[in-house]
RNA sequence: GGGCGGGUAGCUCAGUUGGUUAGAGCAGGAGCCUUUUAAGCUUCAGGUCGUGGGUUCGAUUCCCACCCCGCUCACCA
């Protein structure tokens, strides 16, 4: 059927129409509120006898109606929660015909005083009330029932998870619960900028689109510009501008945006997410691991404060425990990993379960190993050390062992959730590090890195040592949150098309 | 991409071993009801049973193909 037609939304547009015809607009320019839900249920008196002696004016959408005649019941929701009406027709007189006219969904503004029902519910007396947005395709609400021990039973409701996706609009109005999530998510990304910038880091915005892409193993969006007629690259990391930053004398930047990746949407991915980075002179990966232990409790400080979530945000221990990559993965596999050519790699890793190992690189390989062996069992946050050369073209050797570099990894629940390293600042190494990688791309590999000139030319003007750490804060946040899919810390995840 | 499960009313779901009018609750219309709260009572309406083919006297049901969704594996260092 086509919504047009729908007999729902015909009998919503039939009262939109008598309102009209009785000379009230349905759609408002504004309302003054003088009070939340929340306040008016607070501002009830104790004894049913008594009413509150102030007036209240509050708005919302109306959630829930129970029409008796010459008297009306409803609730009414906004940001703070939900208070009931009551609408008596000795109250409101003529205007008590509107209530006809009405239907869960519509956005309508109220005055009047708050009492106590019989069953002691704090209820506004409605006075006078105004409709300021008349609802013409009704919302799926649920029924609740607030059970005994006063916890809230809803009936049915709004389920389908591929429609709260793509109407999250509807998901957001039906299922308050939902907002918490982004109540959380908004602040652990305020303590985040908080604790950054009294550290002294500088906000900043770099290119999304640019002409070539880099900072990350990833394949990339591509677009077009059409006056400037060529290609431009969505970014898959903001590392690259961030260190020319540091270059140029910003000497503790962050960013907070996205990246855009061209891969497989599951779970725990989204084409495009949240990432952050940050910067910072003169700090090793040392000074770096101390810095994200304690931002990490800090975000974690700030999802624990929102109500449902305070439970479920773990408690940490610092410091988090310390591994290093090459000890770890040698003691599961019984030899040294180094030690091993590109045909041994293959032997371990299809050892191992790897799946089409014959195909894969140096650097993949050992990678797919340390997965398996060391990664999927980390349960507690927990640093990886000392990462390889060849799985790290930006960071910076290790002192005393040019095999390794000065990067860690920061785990938890067989996750990622921080990388960072000692950043490369000798740009003829670096050069080479990038030639390495062109090669990779030049054998296959479509995420290997091609050499950035202009990012070369920034080096060799002069970097200071440098600290880094890159973020992602979807998964931050359902690392802290308990949040299983990623599309759940969305607002809007990327869904096909309807 | 592989495996498994699913797509039936606006929402949440039953059901059809192939058969005539496809069901429920909520939401909706009409009526009654001046402290209800999953309000209640009476009554009415609401469906191309994901799409397209095939088999059949007859397909929502069986067969084939396709689309979409979920879970999962693979991929995503």
């Amino acid at each position: 059927m086509t919504d047009e037609l729908h007999f729902l939304m015909a009998a919503r547009r039939e009262k939109l129409d008598a309102m009209r015809a009785r000379g009230i607009e349905p759609f408002a320019y504004s309302f003054d509120r003088t009070s939340t839900a929340q306040h008016a249920v607070s501002l009830a008196p104790e004894d049913q006898s008594s009413e509150a002696s102030e007036r209240v004016s509050v708005a919302g959408r109306i959630v829930s109606m129970r029409a008796h005649g010459k008297t009306a019941f409803a609730h009414l929701a906004d940001a703070t929660g939900r208070v009931q009406l009551y609408f008596r027709r000795d109250e409101l007189g003529d205007a008590y015909a509107l209530i006809d006219m009405l239907d869960i969904g519509d956005v309508i503004g109220v005055s009047g005083v708050v009492f106590r029902t019989r069953s002691g519910e704090p209820t506004i007396r409605v006075a006078a009330f105004e409709v300021l947005a008349k609802s013409l395709r009704p919302l799926p609400f649920a029924k609740e029932e607030t059970a005994s021990d006063g916890s809230v039973v809803r009936h049915m409701g709004f389920s389908d998870p591929e429609q709260r996706f793509r109407q999250r609009y509807a998901d957001l109005a039906v299922n308050p619960e939902v907002r918490a999530t982004f109540v959380a998510r908004a602040g652990m990304t305020r303590a985040i900028r908080a604790f950054l910038d009294a550290r002294g880091y500088l906000e900043v915005e770099t290119p999304v689109l640019q002409p070539q892409y880099g900072g990350a193993a990833a394949r990339p969006f591509v677009t077009q510009h059409n006056a400037l007629d060529m290609a431009l690259y969505l970014r898959i990391a903001d590392e690259l501008y961030l260190k020319r930053l540091i270059i140029g004398g910003m000497e503790r930047v962050y960013e907070i945006g996205h990246d855009f990746r061209n891969e497989g949407v599951d779970r725990t991915h989204n084409p495009e997410f949240t990432m952050l980075e940050f910067y910072e002179a003169y700090a090793d990966y040392e000074v770096m691991m101390d810095v994200v232990e304690r931002l990490i409790v800090a975000a974690a400080d700030a999802v624990r404060a929102v109500e449902p979530f305070t439970d479920a945000v773990p408690v940490f221990t610092t410091p988090f425990r310390r591994i290093e990559w090459l000890g770890a993965i040698n003691a599961g596999l019984g030899t040294d990993i180094l030690a091993l050519d590109h045909a041994g790699l293959i032997k371990h890793a299809t050892r191992l379960g790897v799946p089409r190992a014959a195909a894969m690189s140096r650097p993949k390989l050992m990678d797919e190993i340390f997965q398996l062996l060391v990664e999927s069992k980390i349960v507690e946050p927990t640093f990886v050390v000392d990462y390889p050369l060849e799985l790290s073209p930006l960071a910076k050797p290790k002192r005393g062992d040019a095999r390794l570099t000065e990067r860690f990894e920061l785990f938890a629940n067989g996750r990622e959730l921080a990388n960072a390293f000692s950043e490369l600042n000798d740009p003829i190494d670096q050069r080479e590090r990038f030639e390495a990688q062109a090669a990779l791309r030049a054998a296959g590999d479509l995420e290997a890195a091609a050499v950035d000139e202009d990012y070369l030319r920034a080096m060799e003007y002069g970097m200071p040592p440098t600290g880094g750490v890159g973020i992602g804060i979807d998964r931050l946040l359902m690392y802290l949150t308990g949040i299983q899919h990623i599309r759940d810390v969305i607002l809007f995840p990327t869904l096909r098309p309807e």
